[in-house]
DNA sequence: TTGTAAGCGTTATCAG
DNA sequence: CTGATAACGCTTACAA
């Protein structure tokens, strides 16, 4: 019963009398068929549990209908939700997708290598380094789409994102507005990054003090990291009231940092963090957050992948498509209170 | 510069004037190849950004070095975790991973076809329902390799995953050796839900009544919906003092639920949960919980389906392995206080 | 309405 | 050491 390999065209064909081609035109449904041939072709297919070789196929047709989607190797919730969203849109217009992680540079250039031989139509991005992105401005050149799936513009490329810079800008703002004057931030300190652009410019423009030492890098996208930041952030500085953390994992750490140390959240320290995520949404104490709409971002990312895949010859000019995600204002954020003598007392220990 | 389509074997052999065949050898590096002529392809090859097309490859090969990974259409991150390190695990075995999701079983059907049709060598999956794995076993029976990502056994059907029923039962035998007599549950109500027989089981194993209406079942996997599912378990049950989850997702949930009733973690009521996910650990109250290996889950996965793989003609019968989840005891559990009168206080609201 | 032949890019077999 | 030639499974002219 069991077959050796898989049944292809020439079994049907064999089993029906017909030619390979007949039943390659009947199992498309082709009119130029008789109704006959095409039931008993059909029949047969299913007969064999015949599935076609879609290798073979993209190998005449010049497209796979396949794109690559390489994802950091963060541990963000968000991460997940993009990509299924992105997975179902392109599932929707036909197209499969393939999946690698890009947790080095070097792995980055390895997968895109593999992605390529594999012979995606295009590639779904999020690239490791924001400020290292010759290697794709290559394979656009070359005619090849990639929609990059980050919040700030990238010469030569396309992207898809929340606008990051305005995001950092908009929290820092609102913890600003809230009176607070001694405002610390959690992020990556790589080049370029746009969230801490926004939250010095936030500074700059409300005429607060800014300086380099307000900001830690978890360096790790973890909660556990953020505990560990906090610790930095509060021996470097007594007289924070409020944080600014890129990303709702940390905001979800530092609420426990300031369980252990004694601090009430927002009472004592206020928090603002990004992404929403459901669990700031649902955390002991809700967290205020840059909301990050995942269907809107992966629909805009599909639609504009789409558009580079179907264009012959050469690609139109990129284009950087940035959503300004919405402030949500929940309970961990709120104006500085007994804030300073709370924070003077207290001492960060583990 | 930019040519119209990628280039070939061909486009190097006109280039450096060998025939496909000897740039195909020299270019996966025989040594039936001159050194010289391998150094000139290979120039040749890096000149013209070659890579090569791996469709045609596994057309001739009957092999294509890719596998399927199917996922639920769950918020829970550590499919993220589980998903990532199964990548770089095949990617460390020169395989790729073709993913798609499962949100419904006419989806999953869908899905497997569609991998099928991409000469997919074998499959990663998560099912939809456990209760429904005929389509996966008539595969298998056709020789089709294919592992599943679940902690509980199948006839028929290969797996590897955490013991449910032993983690079910070693998490509710935690709270029932810490003095609680009356514990909820939230967990998925499908059939064959072994955390579930595993919590009943730990009941009847110390002589506690069970009752069907202990356990709740959220619906939704997120946070969210844990909250709305205690707001029925505290409706039925008055003098719960412990609650069992069956996520640790569910566990943050429960602490902001508690946290909206006036109820104290762990004095009034003691949470377990599942999957140690790192978001527990670091919640305000540190999560209770069974750990979920991902890495050794990864590597057991990957190495059953490699062994699958490589078999050739009929595969051998299958087999369950299981892990059992070490349960890591944090500040969400302790001994029942005064958590009756505290519950009999409590008045759901929301 | 159906069959024949060529070709997609690669590897394998067999000569030279 | 290198070059023809066939084959993998499919689609698309072009014929019949």
């Amino acid at each position: 019963m069991a077959r050796k390999s898989k049944p292809t065209l020439a079994d049907i064909a064999a089993r029906t009398g017909y030619g390979t081609n007949t039943v390659s035109l009947a199992l498309r449904g082709s009119t130029r068929i008789s109704q006959g041939a095409r039931d008993a072709i059909r029949a047969a297919a299913e007969a064999l549990d015949y599935v076609p070789n879609n290798h073979a196929k993209s190998l005449v047709l010049q497209k796979s209908h396949t794109v690559g989607m390489l994802l950091q190797e963060i541990t963000n919730p968000l991460l997940t939700s993009v990509a299924r969203a992105l997975q179902r849109k392109l599932a929707e217009r036909g197209y499969s997708v393939m999946f690698a992680t890009n947790a080095t540079p070097e792995e980055e250039d390895r997968a895109i290598e593999m992605l390529r031989s594999r012979m995606v139509d295009g590639l779904l991005i999020y690239p490791v380094d924001h400020s290292r992105l010759d290697h794709l401005r290559r394979l656009r050149e070359r005619n090849f789409p990639i929609v990059m799936m980050i919040g700030s513009e990238a010469e030569g490329l396309d992207s898809v994102g929340i606008d990051e810079f305005q995001g950092g800008f908009d929290a820092t703002t609102h913890l600003i507005a809230l009176g607070h004057r001694r405002i610390g931030a959690l992020l990556l300190k790589e080049k370029n990054n746009e969230k801490l652009m926004g939250f010095r410019s936030a500074h700059q423009m409300h005429g607060l003090d800014y300086s380099e030492t307000l900001c830690v890098d978890p360096i790790e996208h973890s909660t556990g990291a953020a505990l560990r930041a906090m610790d930095q952030l509060a021996a470097r500085h007594g007289d924070l009231t409020a944080v600014f953390a890129a990303s709702d994992f940390y905001a979800v750490g530092i609420l426990r940092w300031a369980h252990l140390n004694g601090l009430r959240v927002p009472e004592d320290l206020s928090i603002v963090g990004f992404d929403n995520l459901e669990i700031g949404q649902f955390a002991v104490t809700s967290i205020t957050t840059v909301d990050n709409d995942v269907l809107l971002l992966a629909d805009a990312a599909v639609a504009r992948l789409g558009e580079l895949m179907e264009t012959d010859g050469h690609l139109p000019p990129a284009r950087s498509k940035l959503f300004r995600g919405d402030l949500i204002v929940r309970e961990s954020s709120a104006r500085p209170a007994a804030a300073l003598q709370a924070m003077a007392r207290a001492r960060p220990r583990r």
